[in-house]
DNA sequence: CTTTGTGCAAAGGCTTTGCATGCTT
DNA sequence: AAGCATGCAAAGCCTTTGCACAAAG
């Protein structure tokens, strides 16, 4: 090669958009599917596309920006949490979200696996609940 | 009321679909989605509608008499399980399921719900990973 | 200038629903 | 005979994808 070196990892590129929705996702005050963002967005005078929100929310949580979970009706839904891996126990209500840790989980989990012969297990749980503020 | 009773809880009826339906349920050797399940029927030469493998399925799950869980994808798949409680580590390539038991956690969840004055709190908790028999 | 991101609309996949007909009870 | 169950096709929903254009580096 001559001049440029084009070999470098550069990372996803600083566009208005993408600003805008770390934004909208990082004032989040629940976990929120693609559609409620992008409505949040748009309510808030946006002009970003449905399939924007979709494939920027994708790429922050396939970084490790967002969490992602699977709503019990099937939809994902993103929200910015502390680094590490964590469970969370939210209300199905007013989706106040806790932060959980069950450690002892995680040794159960890697005993089960290697008992039983299994690799690479994933695990995905989460809680839902009501919450006191709305279950009074 | 003068002559029939009709207050009685009689439950589904017997047809010939939902016969059909458990009996391929009962045969499967992993959790299936609906729609797999109505391709076996077919194949096996049932004539059954996918509309009513979806609803008998849904009213199996919600008799307890099957468990449906969703999968990493977000389709749901079905299968009989030994009563009670439990979860299931799932091998992603051949299905090969384990039931799990895992007391501890059932504990901590109530511990935990108590704590944050969560109540009707609901967990789901699969785990999906790969056999050895798959992985070697 | 090259490459990646965006928008729009269309397509996709799974699931549910409306409605007329058939079967159970 | 009365009412739930079934089938078919259409509709629903969330999400992904194709493609042309705009923007970033």
């Amino acid at each position: 090669m001559t001049s440029t070196d084009h070999t470098r990892a550069t990372g996803p590129r600083n566009t208005r958009q993408r600003s805008e929705i770390r934004r909208a996702v990082e004032d989040l005050p629940t976990f929120a599917s693609a559609q409620e963002i992008h409505d949040r967005l748009r309510h808030d005078g946006s002009g970003v596309g449905l399939a924007t929100v979709y494939r920027t929310l994708q790429a922050m949580a396939a970084g490790g920006e967002l969490d992602a979970i699977r709503t019990p009706d099937g939809q994902i839904a993103y929200r910015i949490c502390s680094p590490g891996h964590h469970h969370h126990l939210i209300c199905r209500r007013c989706g106040r979200t806790v932060e959980v840790n069950i450690p002892s989980l995680e040794q159960q989990i890697r005993a089960l696996a290697a008992e039983q012969g299994f690799a690479q297990v994933d695990h995905e749980l989460e809680f839902f609940g009501t919450c006191a503020a709305c279950a009074g």
